[in-house]
DNA sequence: TGTACATCAGTGAACGCGCGTTCACTGATGTAC
DNA sequence: TGTACATCAGTGAACGCGCGTTCACTGATGTAC
Protein backbone atom coordinates (compact mmCIF):
# COMPACT_ATOMS: atom_id res chain seq x y z
CA UNK A 1 0.00 0.00 0.00
CA UNK A 2 3.36 2.65 0.52
CA UNK A 3 4.23 3.87 -3.34
CA UNK A 4 7.86 1.95 -2.67
CA UNK A 5 5.44 -1.64 -2.51
CA UNK A 6 4.15 -0.47 -5.54
CA UNK A 7 7.19 -0.49 -7.57
CA UNK A 8 8.76 -3.65 -6.06
CA UNK A 9 7.49 -6.90 -8.20
CA UNK A 10 5.79 -9.94 -6.27
CA UNK A 11 7.28 -11.46 -4.30
CA UNK A 12 6.07 -14.55 -1.72
CA UNK A 13 8.17 -14.96 1.46
CA UNK A 14 10.21 -17.84 0.05
CA UNK A 15 12.01 -14.84 -2.07
CA UNK A 16 10.40 -16.04 -5.34
CA UNK A 17 9.13 -13.65 -7.80
CA UNK A 18 6.05 -14.40 -9.35
CA UNK A 19 6.90 -15.26 -13.44
CA UNK A 20 5.76 -12.45 -15.74
CA UNK A 21 2.46 -13.47 -17.88
CA UNK A 22 2.88 -15.96 -20.27
CA UNK A 23 5.73 -17.60 -18.36
CA UNK A 24 3.74 -19.40 -15.89
CA UNK A 25 5.30 -22.96 -17.73
CA UNK A 26 8.61 -21.87 -15.89
CA UNK A 27 7.32 -22.85 -12.57
CA UNK A 28 6.62 -26.46 -13.80
CA UNK A 29 10.53 -26.30 -14.66
CA UNK A 30 11.24 -25.71 -11.73
CA UNK A 31 9.04 -28.57 -10.10
CA UNK A 32 10.49 -30.65 -11.62
CA UNK A 33 14.19 -29.36 -11.16
CA UNK A 34 13.30 -29.94 -7.21
CA UNK A 35 11.49 -32.56 -7.28
CA UNK A 36 14.47 -34.24 -9.11
CA UNK A 37 17.36 -33.16 -6.81
CA UNK A 38 14.91 -33.85 -3.33
CA UNK A 39 14.96 -37.41 -5.38
CA UNK A 40 18.35 -37.70 -5.71
CA UNK A 41 18.82 -37.02 -2.09
CA UNK A 42 16.10 -38.22 0.16
CA UNK A 43 14.21 -40.81 -1.83
CA UNK A 44 11.23 -41.40 -2.41
CA UNK A 45 9.72 -41.52 1.29
CA UNK A 46 10.57 -38.12 1.64
CA UNK A 47 9.03 -36.53 -1.45
CA UNK A 48 5.90 -35.05 -0.69
CA UNK A 49 3.84 -32.29 -2.71
CA UNK A 50 4.17 -29.86 0.27
CA UNK A 51 7.95 -30.45 0.50
CA UNK A 52 8.58 -29.69 -2.84
CA UNK A 53 6.31 -26.68 -3.24
CA UNK A 54 8.24 -25.81 -0.13
CA UNK A 55 11.88 -25.82 -1.77
CA UNK A 56 10.35 -24.22 -4.24
CA UNK A 57 8.93 -21.40 -2.66
CA UNK A 58 5.23 -21.71 -3.41
CA UNK A 59 1.90 -22.43 -1.44
CA UNK A 60 1.03 -26.35 -2.15
CA UNK A 61 -1.95 -25.55 -4.26
CA UNK A 62 0.45 -24.10 -6.81
CA UNK A 63 1.40 -27.51 -7.71
CA UNK A 64 -2.19 -28.14 -9.22
CA UNK A 65 -1.56 -25.31 -11.58
CA UNK A 66 1.17 -28.14 -13.35
CA UNK A 67 0.45 -31.12 -12.43
CA UNK A 68 -3.18 -33.13 -11.86
CA UNK A 69 -1.70 -34.62 -9.14
CA UNK A 70 1.44 -36.12 -6.59
CA UNK A 71 1.48 -39.21 -9.50
CA UNK A 72 2.09 -37.06 -12.58
CA UNK A 73 4.87 -35.14 -10.84
CA UNK A 74 6.62 -38.50 -9.43
CA UNK A 75 6.04 -39.67 -13.20
CA UNK A 76 7.67 -36.47 -14.92
CA UNK A 77 10.57 -37.17 -12.55
CA UNK A 78 11.12 -40.86 -13.32
CA UNK A 79 10.99 -39.65 -17.43
CA UNK A 80 13.49 -37.33 -17.20
CA UNK A 81 15.76 -39.75 -14.96
CA UNK A 82 15.53 -42.28 -17.92
CA UNK A 83 16.19 -39.43 -20.03
CA UNK A 84 18.98 -38.39 -18.66
CA UNK A 85 20.25 -42.31 -18.05
CA UNK A 86 19.72 -43.25 -22.41
CA UNK A 87 21.71 -39.65 -22.97
CA UNK A 88 25.00 -41.22 -20.89
CA UNK A 89 24.66 -44.89 -21.98
CA UNK A 90 24.56 -43.42 -25.79
CA UNK A 91 27.27 -40.79 -25.15
CA UNK A 92 29.71 -43.63 -23.80
CA UNK A 93 28.58 -46.10 -26.55
CA UNK A 94 29.80 -43.50 -29.07
CA UNK A 95 33.67 -43.75 -28.25
CA UNK A 96 33.34 -47.49 -28.05
CA UNK A 97 36.32 -49.16 -30.59
CA UNK A 98 34.12 -52.61 -31.24
CA UNK A 99 30.82 -53.80 -30.28
CA UNK A 100 31.98 -55.99 -27.22
CA UNK A 101 33.56 -52.60 -25.90
CA UNK A 102 30.69 -50.49 -26.76
CA UNK A 103 28.51 -53.32 -25.08
CA UNK A 104 30.67 -53.41 -22.19
CA UNK A 105 30.94 -49.21 -21.72
CA UNK A 106 27.06 -49.31 -22.02
CA UNK A 107 26.84 -51.31 -19.04
CA UNK A 108 29.62 -49.78 -16.69
CA UNK A 109 27.74 -46.50 -17.22
CA UNK A 110 24.68 -47.26 -16.80
CA UNK A 111 25.62 -48.98 -13.66
CA UNK A 112 27.76 -45.80 -12.67
CA UNK A 113 24.73 -43.49 -13.26
CA UNK A 114 22.64 -45.66 -11.09
CA UNK A 115 25.13 -45.82 -8.29
CA UNK A 116 25.46 -41.84 -8.30
CA UNK A 117 21.60 -41.26 -7.60
CA UNK A 118 20.55 -44.25 -6.49
CA UNK A 119 17.57 -42.37 -4.57
CA UNK A 120 16.49 -41.56 -8.04
CA UNK A 121 17.23 -44.95 -9.73
CA UNK A 122 15.17 -46.68 -6.79
CA UNK A 123 12.28 -44.44 -7.43
CA UNK A 124 12.68 -44.91 -11.55
CA UNK A 125 11.79 -48.75 -10.78
CA UNK A 126 9.70 -48.42 -7.57
CA UNK A 127 6.74 -50.77 -8.69
CA UNK A 128 3.42 -48.89 -8.08
CA UNK A 129 3.85 -45.34 -7.99
CA UNK A 130 3.49 -43.97 -11.35
CA UNK A 131 -0.16 -44.59 -11.75
CA UNK A 132 -0.74 -42.96 -14.86
CA UNK A 133 2.27 -44.44 -16.66
CA UNK A 134 1.00 -47.54 -16.46
CA UNK A 135 -2.00 -47.20 -18.70
CA UNK A 136 0.83 -47.45 -22.11
CA UNK A 137 1.72 -50.78 -21.94
CA UNK A 138 4.50 -50.71 -24.64
CA UNK A 139 5.88 -46.88 -24.04
CA UNK A 140 7.38 -47.63 -20.44
CA UNK A 141 10.15 -45.58 -19.40
CA UNK A 142 12.80 -47.12 -20.23
CA UNK A 143 11.87 -49.20 -23.06
CA UNK A 144 13.82 -47.31 -25.76
CA UNK A 145 17.00 -47.50 -22.85
CA UNK A 146 16.20 -51.69 -23.28
CA UNK A 147 16.21 -51.47 -26.96
CA UNK A 148 19.40 -49.57 -27.55
CA UNK A 149 21.02 -52.67 -25.29
CA UNK A 150 19.20 -55.19 -27.41
CA UNK A 151 21.16 -53.51 -30.66
CA UNK A 152 23.90 -53.29 -28.98
CA UNK A 153 24.03 -57.14 -28.26
CA UNK A 154 23.04 -57.76 -31.54
CA UNK A 155 25.78 -55.81 -33.22
CA UNK A 156 28.33 -57.95 -31.31
CA UNK A 157 26.53 -61.25 -32.86
CA UNK A 158 26.41 -59.72 -36.31
CA UNK A 159 30.56 -59.49 -36.37
CA UNK A 160 30.95 -62.64 -34.39
CA UNK A 161 31.88 -62.09 -31.15
CA UNK A 162 29.40 -64.58 -29.63
CA UNK A 163 27.25 -67.66 -31.20
CA UNK A 164 25.26 -66.30 -34.30
CA UNK A 165 22.16 -68.55 -32.64
CA UNK A 166 21.67 -66.33 -29.53
CA UNK A 167 18.80 -64.42 -29.22
CA UNK A 168 19.67 -60.82 -28.56
CA UNK A 169 16.58 -60.03 -27.06
CA UNK A 170 17.42 -63.12 -24.44
CA UNK A 171 20.89 -61.81 -23.71
CA UNK A 172 19.26 -58.45 -23.13
CA UNK A 173 16.84 -59.39 -20.85
CA UNK A 174 19.67 -61.19 -18.84
CA UNK A 175 22.62 -58.56 -19.02
CA UNK A 176 20.08 -56.12 -18.30
CA UNK A 177 18.47 -57.53 -15.10
CA UNK A 178 22.07 -58.52 -14.19
CA UNK A 179 23.42 -55.29 -14.22
CA UNK A 180 20.06 -53.90 -12.48
CA UNK A 181 20.44 -56.49 -9.56
CA UNK A 182 23.95 -55.58 -9.44
CA UNK A 183 23.80 -51.96 -8.90
CA UNK A 184 20.06 -52.60 -6.49
CA UNK A 185 22.20 -55.17 -4.04
CA UNK A 186 24.81 -52.57 -3.53
CA UNK A 187 22.65 -49.87 -2.45
CA UNK A 188 20.40 -51.87 -0.43
CA UNK A 189 23.56 -53.83 1.35
CA UNK A 190 26.24 -50.76 1.41
CA UNK A 191 28.01 -53.08 3.49
CA UNK A 192 29.13 -56.49 1.52
CA UNK A 193 32.35 -56.53 0.52
CA UNK A 194 31.60 -55.61 -2.73
CA UNK A 195 34.29 -55.79 -5.58
CA UNK A 196 34.93 -53.02 -7.83
CA UNK A 197 31.24 -52.16 -9.64
CA UNK A 198 33.30 -51.51 -13.26
CA UNK A 199 35.01 -55.14 -12.79
CA UNK A 200 31.89 -56.99 -11.83
CA UNK A 201 29.65 -55.56 -14.87
CA UNK A 202 32.95 -56.32 -17.12
CA UNK A 203 32.98 -59.78 -15.88
CA UNK A 204 29.38 -60.32 -16.29
CA UNK A 205 29.14 -59.40 -19.75
CA UNK A 206 31.67 -61.10 -20.73
CA UNK A 207 30.61 -64.26 -19.56
CA UNK A 208 27.00 -63.66 -20.37
CA UNK A 209 27.74 -63.17 -23.74
CA UNK A 210 30.27 -65.73 -23.66
CA UNK A 211 33.69 -63.27 -25.28
CA UNK A 212 37.01 -64.50 -24.93
CA UNK A 213 37.66 -63.62 -21.66
CA UNK A 214 40.08 -61.03 -21.76
CA UNK A 215 40.92 -59.21 -18.43
CA UNK A 216 40.33 -61.71 -16.03
CA UNK A 217 42.75 -64.57 -16.31
CA UNK B 1 -20.59 -56.41 36.55
CA UNK B 2 -23.51 -58.59 35.88
CA UNK B 3 -22.65 -62.24 37.03
CA UNK B 4 -22.61 -63.88 33.11
CA UNK B 5 -19.84 -60.50 32.29
CA UNK B 6 -18.03 -62.01 35.28
CA UNK B 7 -17.54 -65.68 33.64
CA UNK B 8 -16.66 -64.25 30.33
CA UNK B 9 -13.13 -63.85 29.71
CA UNK B 10 -11.97 -60.74 28.68
CA UNK B 11 -12.36 -59.99 24.74
CA UNK B 12 -11.99 -56.73 23.25
CA UNK B 13 -14.18 -55.42 20.47
CA UNK B 14 -12.63 -57.36 17.19
CA UNK B 15 -13.37 -60.91 19.34
CA UNK B 16 -9.88 -61.48 20.57
CA UNK B 17 -9.20 -62.42 23.93
CA UNK B 18 -6.84 -61.11 26.62
CA UNK B 19 -3.66 -64.09 26.64
CA UNK B 20 -3.64 -65.29 29.47
CA UNK B 21 -0.99 -64.64 32.43
CA UNK B 22 2.71 -65.63 31.11
CA UNK B 23 1.34 -66.07 27.59
CA UNK B 24 1.86 -62.18 26.88
CA UNK B 25 4.44 -63.33 24.60
CA UNK B 26 1.69 -65.05 21.64
CA UNK B 27 0.54 -61.30 21.24
CA UNK B 28 4.29 -60.84 19.86
CA UNK B 29 3.50 -63.87 17.65
CA UNK B 30 0.48 -62.61 16.66
CA UNK B 31 1.91 -59.40 15.65
CA UNK B 32 4.83 -60.71 13.42
CA UNK B 33 2.25 -62.95 11.81
CA UNK B 34 0.00 -60.26 10.89
CA UNK B 35 2.75 -58.18 9.86
CA UNK B 36 4.07 -60.47 7.30
CA UNK B 37 1.08 -61.19 5.62
CA UNK B 38 0.45 -57.48 5.34
CA UNK B 39 3.87 -56.87 4.03
CA UNK B 40 2.99 -59.58 1.63
CA UNK B 41 -0.24 -58.33 0.29
CA UNK B 42 0.04 -54.71 0.73
CA UNK B 43 4.29 -53.96 0.85
CA UNK B 44 5.90 -51.18 2.76
CA UNK B 45 3.92 -48.47 1.95
CA UNK B 46 0.65 -49.89 3.46
CA UNK B 47 2.72 -51.09 6.69
CA UNK B 48 1.60 -48.82 9.51
CA UNK B 49 2.00 -49.84 13.23
CA UNK B 50 -2.06 -49.08 13.90
CA UNK B 51 -3.06 -50.87 10.85
CA UNK B 52 -1.13 -53.95 12.05
CA UNK B 53 -2.63 -53.32 15.30
CA UNK B 54 -6.19 -52.98 13.93
CA UNK B 55 -5.73 -56.14 12.78
CA UNK B 56 -4.42 -57.77 15.01
CA UNK B 57 -7.47 -56.23 17.32
CA UNK B 58 -5.34 -54.86 19.75
CA UNK B 59 -4.84 -50.58 20.68
CA UNK B 60 -2.27 -49.39 18.77
CA UNK B 61 0.12 -48.75 21.97
CA UNK B 62 -0.28 -52.38 22.89
CA UNK B 63 2.52 -52.63 20.18
CA UNK B 64 5.45 -51.23 22.35
CA UNK B 65 4.45 -54.10 24.91
CA UNK B 66 6.86 -56.12 22.57
CA UNK B 67 8.51 -53.81 19.95
CA UNK B 68 10.36 -50.59 20.63
CA UNK B 69 9.64 -48.58 17.87
CA UNK B 70 7.93 -49.79 14.23
CA UNK B 71 11.38 -49.81 13.11
CA UNK B 72 12.17 -53.04 15.27
CA UNK B 73 8.65 -54.87 14.17
CA UNK B 74 9.73 -54.96 10.53
CA UNK B 75 12.87 -55.81 11.49
CA UNK B 76 11.59 -58.78 12.79
CA UNK B 77 9.68 -59.54 9.76
CA UNK B 78 12.65 -58.99 7.24
CA UNK B 79 14.09 -61.64 9.25
CA UNK B 80 11.85 -64.20 9.24
CA UNK B 81 11.66 -63.23 5.14
CA UNK B 82 15.14 -64.14 4.98
CA UNK B 83 14.64 -67.51 7.19
CA UNK B 84 11.62 -69.06 5.27
CA UNK B 85 14.16 -67.91 2.58
CA UNK B 86 16.55 -70.07 3.81
CA UNK B 87 15.03 -73.19 4.65
CA UNK B 88 13.22 -73.19 0.67
CA UNK B 89 16.36 -73.30 -0.81
CA UNK B 90 17.90 -75.45 1.37
CA UNK B 91 15.23 -77.64 1.29
CA UNK B 92 15.65 -77.29 -2.83
CA UNK B 93 19.17 -78.25 -2.69
CA UNK B 94 18.55 -81.64 -0.78
CA UNK B 95 17.17 -83.07 -3.20
CA UNK B 96 19.90 -82.38 -6.20
CA UNK B 97 21.71 -85.13 -8.14
CA UNK B 98 24.67 -82.97 -8.45
CA UNK B 99 26.57 -79.80 -7.82
CA UNK B 100 25.14 -78.01 -11.05
CA UNK B 101 21.95 -79.11 -10.32
CA UNK B 102 22.16 -78.47 -6.73
CA UNK B 103 23.33 -74.73 -7.79
CA UNK B 104 20.45 -74.22 -10.34
CA UNK B 105 17.64 -75.73 -7.94
CA UNK B 106 19.05 -73.20 -4.76
CA UNK B 107 18.51 -70.52 -7.87
CA UNK B 108 15.50 -71.62 -8.95
CA UNK B 109 14.03 -71.86 -5.45
CA UNK B 110 15.56 -68.04 -4.67
CA UNK B 111 13.46 -66.55 -7.66
CA UNK B 112 10.00 -68.89 -6.96
CA UNK B 113 9.89 -67.56 -3.46
CA UNK B 114 10.55 -63.76 -4.65
CA UNK B 115 7.93 -63.81 -6.80
CA UNK B 116 5.31 -65.30 -4.67
CA UNK B 117 6.01 -62.51 -2.27
CA UNK B 118 7.03 -59.83 -3.93
CA UNK B 119 5.93 -57.24 -1.41
CA UNK B 120 8.20 -58.78 1.35
CA UNK B 121 10.42 -59.59 -1.23
CA UNK B 122 11.00 -55.93 -1.43
CA UNK B 123 10.82 -55.15 2.17
CA UNK B 124 13.98 -57.60 2.96
CA UNK B 125 16.04 -55.49 0.70
CA UNK B 126 14.39 -51.97 1.47
CA UNK B 127 17.23 -50.53 2.07
CA UNK B 128 16.61 -47.23 4.63
CA UNK B 129 13.95 -48.98 7.33
CA UNK B 130 15.37 -51.80 9.40
CA UNK B 131 17.67 -48.88 11.13
CA UNK B 132 18.08 -51.49 14.12
CA UNK B 133 19.81 -54.18 12.08
CA UNK B 134 22.34 -52.00 10.49
CA UNK B 135 24.25 -51.76 13.82
CA UNK B 136 25.34 -55.32 13.10
CA UNK B 137 27.69 -54.83 10.18
CA UNK B 138 28.44 -59.23 9.35
CA UNK B 139 25.37 -60.03 10.68
CA UNK B 140 23.43 -58.49 8.16
CA UNK B 141 20.47 -60.52 7.18
CA UNK B 142 20.34 -62.76 4.66
CA UNK B 143 24.48 -63.04 4.70
CA UNK B 144 23.68 -66.77 5.97
CA UNK B 145 21.91 -67.37 2.85
CA UNK B 146 24.47 -65.82 0.74
CA UNK B 147 26.76 -68.16 2.26
CA UNK B 148 25.13 -71.14 0.89
CA UNK B 149 25.60 -69.92 -2.20
CA UNK B 150 29.71 -69.54 -2.06
CA UNK B 151 29.53 -73.18 -0.28
CA UNK B 152 27.11 -74.16 -3.50
CA UNK B 153 29.27 -73.09 -6.05
CA UNK B 154 32.62 -74.37 -4.16
CA UNK B 155 31.03 -77.35 -4.52
CA UNK B 156 31.13 -77.03 -8.47
CA UNK B 157 33.89 -75.97 -8.75
CA UNK B 158 35.70 -79.00 -6.53
CA UNK B 159 34.12 -81.21 -8.86
CA UNK B 160 35.57 -79.75 -11.99
CA UNK B 161 32.33 -78.42 -13.42
CA UNK B 162 34.59 -74.87 -14.03
CA UNK B 163 37.52 -73.71 -14.18
CA UNK B 164 39.12 -74.15 -10.61
CA UNK B 165 40.81 -70.97 -10.74
CA UNK B 166 37.88 -68.82 -10.38
CA UNK B 167 36.64 -67.14 -7.47
CA UNK B 168 33.76 -68.72 -5.31
CA UNK B 169 32.64 -65.54 -3.53
CA UNK B 170 32.78 -63.54 -6.40
CA UNK B 171 31.08 -66.14 -8.32
CA UNK B 172 28.57 -66.13 -6.08
CA UNK B 173 28.23 -62.42 -5.87
CA UNK B 174 27.51 -62.42 -9.74
CA UNK B 175 24.89 -65.02 -9.59
CA UNK B 176 23.31 -63.21 -6.52
CA UNK B 177 22.58 -60.07 -7.74
CA UNK B 178 21.87 -61.65 -11.17
CA UNK B 179 19.15 -63.62 -9.99
CA UNK B 180 18.25 -60.52 -7.65
CA UNK B 181 17.81 -58.52 -10.69
CA UNK B 182 15.75 -60.88 -12.35
CA UNK B 183 13.11 -60.66 -10.08
CA UNK B 184 13.19 -57.13 -9.38
CA UNK B 185 12.91 -56.20 -12.54
CA UNK B 186 9.88 -58.62 -12.89
CA UNK B 187 8.24 -57.53 -9.89
CA UNK B 188 8.82 -53.90 -11.13
CA UNK B 189 7.80 -54.66 -14.77
CA UNK B 190 5.26 -56.75 -15.08
CA UNK B 191 4.13 -56.48 -18.77
CA UNK B 192 7.63 -56.30 -19.95
CA UNK B 193 7.65 -59.59 -22.19
CA UNK B 194 9.32 -61.80 -19.69
CA UNK B 195 10.46 -65.35 -20.79
CA UNK B 196 10.05 -68.23 -18.59
CA UNK B 197 12.21 -67.28 -14.85
CA UNK B 198 13.16 -71.02 -14.33
CA UNK B 199 14.89 -71.27 -18.33
CA UNK B 200 16.09 -67.62 -17.58
CA UNK B 201 17.86 -68.74 -14.36
CA UNK B 202 18.77 -71.47 -15.48
CA UNK B 203 20.67 -69.62 -18.27
CA UNK B 204 22.05 -67.37 -16.39
CA UNK B 205 23.97 -69.89 -13.86
CA UNK B 206 25.08 -71.75 -17.13
CA UNK B 207 26.78 -68.77 -18.72
CA UNK B 208 27.86 -67.29 -15.33
CA UNK B 209 29.52 -70.47 -14.00
CA UNK B 210 31.11 -71.39 -17.68
CA UNK B 211 28.73 -74.74 -17.30
CA UNK B 212 28.96 -76.92 -20.29
CA UNK B 213 25.64 -75.74 -21.71
CA UNK B 214 23.01 -78.67 -21.41
CA UNK B 215 19.52 -77.17 -21.92
CA UNK B 216 19.67 -74.44 -24.46
CA UNK B 217 21.44 -75.39 -27.89
C1' DT C 1 -9.29 -70.06 54.38
C1' DG C 2 -9.05 -65.13 53.67
C1' DT C 3 -6.98 -61.00 52.19
C1' DA C 4 -3.58 -57.58 50.84
C1' DC C 5 -0.47 -56.89 47.32
C1' DA C 6 2.28 -57.34 43.11
C1' DT C 7 2.32 -58.43 38.53
C1' DC C 8 0.72 -59.14 34.03
C1' DA C 9 -1.66 -57.95 29.72
C1' DG C 10 -3.30 -54.89 28.09
C1' DT C 11 -6.60 -50.00 27.13
C1' DG C 12 -8.36 -45.03 26.04
C1' DA C 13 -7.59 -40.53 25.32
C1' DA C 14 -4.71 -37.34 23.78
C1' DC C 15 -0.43 -35.03 21.68
C1' DG C 16 1.35 -32.82 17.50
C1' DC C 17 2.57 -33.70 12.87
C1' DG C 18 2.58 -33.58 7.84
C1' DC C 19 0.03 -35.00 4.30
C1' DG C 20 -3.06 -34.35 -0.43
C1' DT C 21 -6.61 -31.77 -1.95
C1' DT C 22 -10.64 -28.18 -2.26
C1' DC C 23 -12.26 -23.71 -2.47
C1' DA C 24 -12.86 -19.01 -3.09
C1' DC C 25 -9.78 -15.26 -3.50
C1' DT C 26 -6.16 -11.61 -5.15
C1' DG C 27 -3.14 -8.72 -7.48
C1' DA C 28 -0.61 -7.70 -11.54
C1' DT C 29 -0.72 -7.28 -16.52
C1' DG C 30 -2.19 -7.29 -21.00
C1' DT C 31 -6.13 -6.11 -24.49
C1' DA C 32 -10.34 -4.05 -26.68
C1' DC C 33 -12.82 -0.07 -27.29
C1' DT D 1 -4.97 8.62 -23.95
C1' DG D 2 -8.04 6.49 -20.69
C1' DT D 3 -10.62 2.83 -18.83
C1' DA D 4 -13.24 -1.42 -18.36
C1' DC D 5 -12.46 -6.08 -18.63
C1' DA D 6 -10.32 -10.65 -19.17
C1' DT D 7 -6.61 -13.42 -18.16
C1' DC D 8 -2.70 -15.10 -15.91
C1' DA D 9 0.01 -16.71 -11.94
C1' DG D 10 -0.53 -17.59 -8.28
C1' DT D 11 -2.25 -17.47 -2.55
C1' DG D 12 -4.42 -18.54 2.26
C1' DA D 13 -7.31 -20.92 4.97
C1' DA D 14 -9.40 -24.94 5.76
C1' DC D 15 -10.96 -29.99 5.27
C1' DG D 16 -10.29 -34.62 7.11
C1' DC D 17 -7.02 -38.22 7.51
C1' DG D 18 -3.81 -41.55 9.47
C1' DC D 19 0.26 -41.67 11.57
C1' DG D 20 3.89 -42.84 15.81
C1' DT D 21 4.20 -42.17 20.38
C1' DT D 22 3.19 -40.72 25.48
C1' DC D 23 0.74 -41.15 29.57
C1' DA D 24 -1.90 -42.56 33.29
C1' DC D 25 -5.13 -46.12 33.87
C1' DT D 26 -7.70 -50.87 34.52
C1' DG D 27 -9.03 -55.38 35.33
C1' DA D 28 -7.82 -60.09 35.91
C1' DT D 29 -4.79 -63.34 38.14
C1' DG D 30 -1.37 -65.22 40.80
C1' DT D 31 1.40 -65.09 45.42
C1' DA D 32 2.79 -64.20 50.32
C1' DC D 33 1.31 -64.02 54.77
Amino acid sequence: LTPLANRLPSVSRNGRRVNRRGEGDRLREDLLTVAMSTAETQGLRRLSLRGIARQVGIAAPSVYLHFPDLDHLLAAVVEQGFDRLTIATNAAARDAADPAEELRARCRTYCSFALEHPRLYELMFQADLPLSLRDAPEQTPGRRLFDNLVAAVRRCLDVGLAPAHDDPFRLASLIWTAEHGLVLARISRPTFPWASIDALVDEMVTRMMGFASSGHE
